[in-house]
RNA sequence: GUGGAUGUAGCUCAGUUGGCAGAGCGCCAGAUUGUGGCUCUGGUUGUCGCGGGUUCGAGCCCCGUCAUCCACCCCA
C-alpha cells in the first residue's frame, strides 16, 4: 500500500527484511574477501562539488550530460550526487598524498543516476567496487579480475561470464576512432538510423547496437583491436594469459565498449543471464584520470548490488534463509513472569544470547505462534510456579519434548560470552 | 528523455453491459483455563494510488497526476 504522499520517489527503494537478510552477507562476503588482496575499505562522501565527476568521467559521456542529480547547495556551490564511485575515490586518495600512490582500496555504497527504472536499474543503487592505484601492468589488471571472480564465486553465483576487451592508450582510441568510421562508411545503408546519425560521432555504439541489421553489419568489420598499436594488443593477451595461469576464463569480446571516458587498456564486464535485458552484474577496467594537473592511473570494477541479488535470487537464493532468528525465546505466564522474563531476556543477551520474548502480556498460545514465527529452536516458559522453584519448562521446538531446568542451567546452556 | 503495461484488504489477485466491495493466503480468537507447527470453526482487514470530469449512479468510461513493472537510450 501506498504512503500517500509520502511515498518514496521514483527508482528509490527501502531496503527492509526479510531482503535485507541477504544483503548483509553479499556485503560481509565482500568485507572479508577484500583483505585477502591487501585492499582496505574507504569511504568518501556521497555529495562532491560537481567537477569531480565532470572531469573524470567526461563532459560528453551520458552519465554526466543527462543523469547525474546536479543542484546548487546553500552556499552557492554546484555540487551532484555520485553517479558512479571512482570519481570520488581517486580524488580522497589525491589528497592523502603520495603515501597512496600504490592505494588498494575498496568501497560500498549508494550511486545516484536519474534515469527511468526498469528491471536491475534504480535511480538510487547500490555497487561494491576497488580501485588499484599504479602504472599499467597485466598482472596487476589480472588479479584485479581473478579477485572478482573470486567473490562472485564467494556468492555462490554459478553461471557468471567474463567478457575482456581492451580500449587501448589515448593514441589507438583516436586510430580507432578515425579506422572505424572509414570501415563503416560502405555499410551505412544496411545500418539502424540511430546508427547512421552517430556513425561519425560515437562509432564506436554501433558496435554494441541491438539491431540485427547492425549486427551483420558489425561481424564484417576488422576488430577494433586491428586498428590499435601492438603494444596495445600485446597487453590485452598478457592479460588474458595471467588470468588463464590462474584458472578465471576469459572471452574476449570485441564488441565490448565502455560509456566513462576515462578508461585505457583493460575493459571488462560481467554478465548473468538470469539478469534479463540489463545482464551486467559489474563492469570494470583500467582507467587514467587527470586530476589538477597530476594523472591518476590505476585498475578498479564496480558491481551492482541490486543485480548481484536478482542473480542470487535467480539462481534459487530464497531471502527467509538469511533472516536472522533468536536462539531462545521467552514465554511469561502472569505478569511477574512477563517482568521476571525481560530481565531473564537482558541477561542473556548480555552474554550474546539472541532472545526474543513478548512484552504484551498476550496468551501463551499467542507468545509460543510468535516464537513459532520468528523461528525460535527453543521456547522457555515460567509462570508462578517455575518462579518459585527458580526453573522454566524449556522447549525444545522441533522435538516438540519438554524439560525442566534452572534459570542457572538456562544461562549456562545459551550464553556464548 | 521515448514507448508499452499495471495500480482493488497486510500479500497474491478476481471483479461481467456502469448498479450493495470479493477470493485465497496471512492475521486474530476458539476447539485445547499454561504450549507453536497440522486440522476444524468463527472473526478481522478497504481513501478501489491520488485529483478532477461524465453520469441518477463510477473499481469499471474520460482527462490529469504519482508510483510500479517491462523495453529503448545508456549503464552497475
Amino acid at each position: 500500500m501506498s504512503s500517500g504522499g509520502f511515498s518514496p520517489l521514483q527508482g528509490m527503494s527501502d531496503i527492509a527484511p526479510p531482503e535485507v537478510g541477504l544483503w548483509q552477507r553479499v556485503e560481509s562476503v565482500a568485507r572479508s574477501l577484500f583483505p585477502l588482496y591487501g585492499f582496505e575499505e574507504i569511504r568518501t562522501p556521497i555529495l562532491e562539488r560537481t567537477p569531480v565527476f565532470t572531469r573524470a568521467i567526461g563532459e560528453g559521456t551520458d552519465v554526466v550530460q543527462k543523469e547525474m542529480y546536479t543542484f546548487d547547495d546553500r552556499g552557492g556551490r554546484q555540487v551532484s550526487l555520485r553517479p558512479e564511485g571512482t570519481a570520488g575515490v581517486i580524488r580522497a586518495l589525491c589528497e592523502l598524498g603520495p603515501d597512496f600512490a600504490e592505494a588498494r582500496v575498496f568501497y560500498i555504497g549508494p550511486m545516484f543516476r536519474a534515469e527511468r527504472p526498469q528491471a536491475g536499474r534504480k535511480r538510487q543503487f547500490h555497487q561494491i567496487g576497488v580501485e588499484a592505484l599504479g602504472a599499467p601492468s597485466p598482472a596487476a589488471d589480472a588479479e584485479c579480475i581473478a579477485m572478482q571472480m573470486h567473490l562472485v564465486e564467494q556468492w555462490g553465483l554459478g553461471g557468471a561470464v567474463l567478457h575482456v576487451h581492451t580500449r587501448g592508450v589515448a593514441a589507438d582510441q583516436a586510430a580507432v576512432r578515425a579506422g572505424l568510421i572509414e570501415a563503416v562508411r560502405p555499410h551505412l545503408g544496411a545500418l539502424c538510423e540511430e546508427c547512421r546519425r552517430r556513425h561519425e560521432t560515437h562509432p564506436l555504439r554501433i558496435l554494441d547496437c541491438k539491431n540485427p541489421g547492425c549486427r551483420a553489419v558489425v561481424d564484417t568489420l576488422p576488430p577494433v583491436m586491428s586498428f590499435m598499436a601492438p603494444e596495445s594488443r600485446a597487453y590485452l593477451d598478457e592479460v588474458v594469459a595471467r588470468l588463464g595461469a590462474l584458472g578465471v576464463p576469459a572471452q574476449v569480446d570485441p564488441r565490448l565498449i565502455r560509456g566513462l571516458d576515462y578508461y585505457e587498456h583493460t575493459i571488462w564486464e560481467i554478465t548473468h543471464a538470469a539478469l534479463g535485458a540489463q545482464d551486467a552484474l559489474a563492469g570494470g577496467g583500467r582507467y587514467r584520470i587527470d586530476l589538477d594537473g597530476r594523472a591518476v592511473e590505476g585498475v578498479g570494477f564496480a558491481m551492482g548490488v541490486e543485480r548481484v541479488i536478482m542473480a542470487l535470487m535467480g539462481a534459487g537464493v530464497k531471502v527467509e534463509d538469511y533472516r536472522g532468528r533468536p536462539d531462545l525465546w521467552l514465554v511469561a505466564v502472569g505478569d511477574r513472569a512477563r517482568e521476571e522474563n525481560l530481565a531473564l531476556a537482558q541477561q542473556l543477551r548480555r552474554r550474546g544470547a539472541a532472545v526474543g520474548l513478548d512484552t504484551s502480556g498476550r496468551s501463551v498460545k499467542a507468545q509460543m505462534r510468535a516464537a513459532n514465527r520468528r523461528g525460535a529452536p527453543w521456547v522457555a516458559v515460567r509462570g508462578d510456579d517455575e518462579l518459585a522453584a527458580g526453573r522454566c519448562q524449556l522447549k525444545d521446538m522441533a522435538a516438540g519434548a519438554e524439560q525442566s531446568v534452572t534459570v542457572g542451567e538456562l544461562i549456562a546452556r545459551f550464553a556464548k560470552a
